[in-house]
DNA sequence: CAATAGACTAAACACATGTTCAGCGCATGG
DNA sequence: CCATGCGCTGAACATGTGTTTAGTCTATTG
């Protein structure tokens, strides 16, 4: 699949979201997007009507292609799933990155779907005997998702803080030893942390 | 501290702090900061030279501010110092946050500043027998900053999967008692996850 | 009191950038 | 073979925006 056997459309789609992912929207101009897809500026608006056009084109793409890849492999796995194909997810997870901050309805959708799938696969643990049960099953999921992205979307700045120029598979080989660490034993070594927080919400929830 | 009895070098600063947050550097235009601050549009680049100078100015500020008002509590728990005042470090969190996607000076700085004092609170704590030994202390403390980070910084689709508009006290509250049930028990019930990932790792090395 | 400096402004300038316009080349269908 | 449509382009247009300029006002200083 050379680039030059894409239709011009599909060469702007796809140079929109590398850039968008990189750069961010504002920082891409549609001469830019033109230039890397090898076309004109106008072309760019011909087909996509304006550039707002265009990223909600490339939203609901980059939403696509990420959520039926995810079902595709099945796993579930944010992390796992970014490892067995590092370069083919990056910019799609910048990209989502970037959605989520702006608020866009694509990374809503994304966001239920990937709670959603999240909540589900505890569940399966649980009953599987796999996972511990959680006193809030929600936030919980909310919270293993917001783990996840994190993750795949760190900062070069705490990239740099393990020895690395940004985030790579490097960084998160590194950090999965921890992380499963912190996922089977705890950190703390008893529970009196848990058990104000537990009271304090209790306390809230009853005044 | 009325906002009239500032000076406008800092009312424009705050102005811009305050905007950057919100809405980006790039959104962001010298018109709408000088509006805010009460002045006019030459005003602001009379005083700090240009657009980026006043950034590089504001990034400056937040990391002073961030950095000794964290030093100050002592606790160097980001988020139990969130929910002592959350208004108030609401727009420099969302600011620092800009600051670290866009891979800002004073994003490292911060960075180091607050990955040095998570390690050595971790480190605080083994001593203490209240937390457990790391097998990588540099890598778990990376991962306690950027879970705390992201909890900060979660983006609104995400505070939407728990019922809130976006992110505050009510989220925080909520994801706590989850996150303490993983800090203190974890998730899983036994150490295949962890065991493979070791192995994996200690292969790697070895080839 | 005159003069100098600095805070401050309105208006103009320069340029980047999204979008429109008029037209070219080429394929398809009558 | 003409005509219609479509992909496509270069140039022009309109506007938003960072910055400059020239000048006003006020306070301080000699």
């Amino acid at each position: 699949m050379r680039t030059a056997d894409l239709t011009a459309t599909a060469r702007i789609r796809n140079a929109a979201i590398e850039l968008f992912a990189r750069d961010g929207f504002q920082k891409t101009n549609v001469r830019a997007i033109a230039a890397a897809a090898g076309v004109s500026a106008a072309l760019v608006i011909h087909h996509f009507g304006s550039k707002d056009g265009l990223r909600a084109v490339c939203d609901e793409f980059v939403l696509e292609v990420l959520t039926s890849r995810a079902r595709a492999a099945g796993t579930s796995d944010l992390l796992g799933e970014y490892l067995a194909d590092p370069d083919g997810y990056r910019s799609q997870i910048q990209y989502m990155n970037r959605a989520l901050a702006e608020d866009s309805p694509a990374a809503q959708s994304f966001v239920e779907h990937i709670v959603g799938e999240a909540e589900a696969v505890h569940q399966a643990g649980v009953a599987a005997g796999a996972m511990r049960e959680s006193s809030d099953r929600r936030a919980l999921a909310v919270l293993n998702v917001l783990v996840s992205l994190a993750t795949l979307t760190m900062p070069p700045a705490l990239a740099r803080a393990l020895g690395q120029d940004e985030f790579g598979p490097a960084v998160l080989r590194r950090l999965a030893v921890p992380t499963l660490e912190l996922y089977t034993y705890g950190l703390y070594t008893d529970d009196t942390a848990l058990r104000t927080a537990t009271a304090a919400n209790e306390e809230l929830s009853q005044s």
